[in-house]
DNA sequence: GACAATGTTACAGT
DNA sequence: CACTGTAACATTGT
């Protein structure tokens, strides 16, 4: 999905519309998906709407739990009253709530998954299991050092290693380097402390700015109300090949990094 | 047709 | 075993 700031604004979303409501059932459409204990999806209360990292974890007052991750191409839609607009063929998943309300589940690609499992073996998933420290509760300027120090990848890939840090991806690792002004090819190991205190400092303001504007619709992301987020038109050097640099003016170029999409200013980040 | 796209993981090689 | 790079997953848009 979405990184950190897109999930975290749909959590919000399904936080607000499902907590305390009940799922009478959930449809799964997509043979992909598992089926595995859709049987404990029938008439149970949603307790919390958890996220960890770029997942998202829908409690249940049965003791058990549906875990999603939405990937880059997944969509959480709630809808009040049946309409015209949903299902549509991307629609994988339909939940079934109280008073004819839904739940949709989207998901182009279909790289995304949904998992109903106990809720004390959530942790135990291999993609939860591994999570690194959230850059809003755990993560600190003397971890982002000590793993950058022992690192011989570049800080970019570094940063959205999800064993690593959970939570960032392409758009906000690139704008993070950005903003403090590193280059996204150095080697981590490199880096002085003091720019990984910086680069601390900016993936917390980048995180906070993405949620700030609701996330970055760059491609298919909505939020749990179906809206648009706006950060896409606020970003630092993100898909912004060939224009001006915020801070310098000069042209911002393209490159990859392991593969990914990297946008830098040759000018501000060394 | 070729290529790239917000993500994760399996696998191959070192 | 640890680390790193690449392919693969599936679909759409340029």
């Amino acid at each position: 999905m979405p990184e950190l700031p897109e999930v975290e604004t749909i959590r919000r979303g399904l936080e607000k519309h499902l907590v305390g409501k009940k799922i009478n059932e959930l449809e799964i459409l997509d043979l992909k998906l598992s089926k595995e204990n859709l049987s404990h999806v029938k008439s149970v209360k949603v307790t919390t709407v958890r996220r960890f990292g770029k997942g998202l974890v829908i409690e249940l007052d049965n003791e058990y739990s549906i875990a999603v991750h939405i990937k880059m191409t997944g969509q959480l839609i709630f809808k009040q009253n049946k309409q015209d607009i949903l299902p549509d063929k991307h629609t994988r998943a339909i939940f079934k709530l109280e008073n004819a309300a839904v739940l949709y589940f989207n998901d182009i690609r279909r790289f995304g998954w949904i998992k109903i499992l106990k809720t004390d073996e959530v942790g135990r998933l291999p993609f939860f299991k591994n999570l690194g420290p959230e850059p809003f509760k755990n993560l600190t300027p003397r971890y982002l050092q000590e793993i950058s120090q022992k690192s011989n990848l570049p800080i970019k890939t570094l940063i959205m290693d999800q064993r690593k840090i959970s939570g960032i991806g392409n758009i906000y690792a690139n704008d993070a380097l950005n903003l403090a002004k590193i280059n996204p090819s150095r080697k981590a190991k490199f880096l002085t402390e003091k720019e990984t205190n910086k680069l601390y400092l900016s993936i917390l303001e980048v995180l906070n700015r993405g949620l700030k504007y609701g996330g970055s619709s760059e491609v298919n992301y909505v939020n749990a109300d179906g809206n648009k987020g706006k950060y896409q038109n606020h970003s630092f050097v993100y898909n912004r090949e060939g224009e001006n640099c915020l801070n310098c003016g000069s042209k911002i170029k393209k490159t990859k990094v392991s593969g990914r999409g990297t946008y830098f200013c040759e000018s501000c980040q060394k």
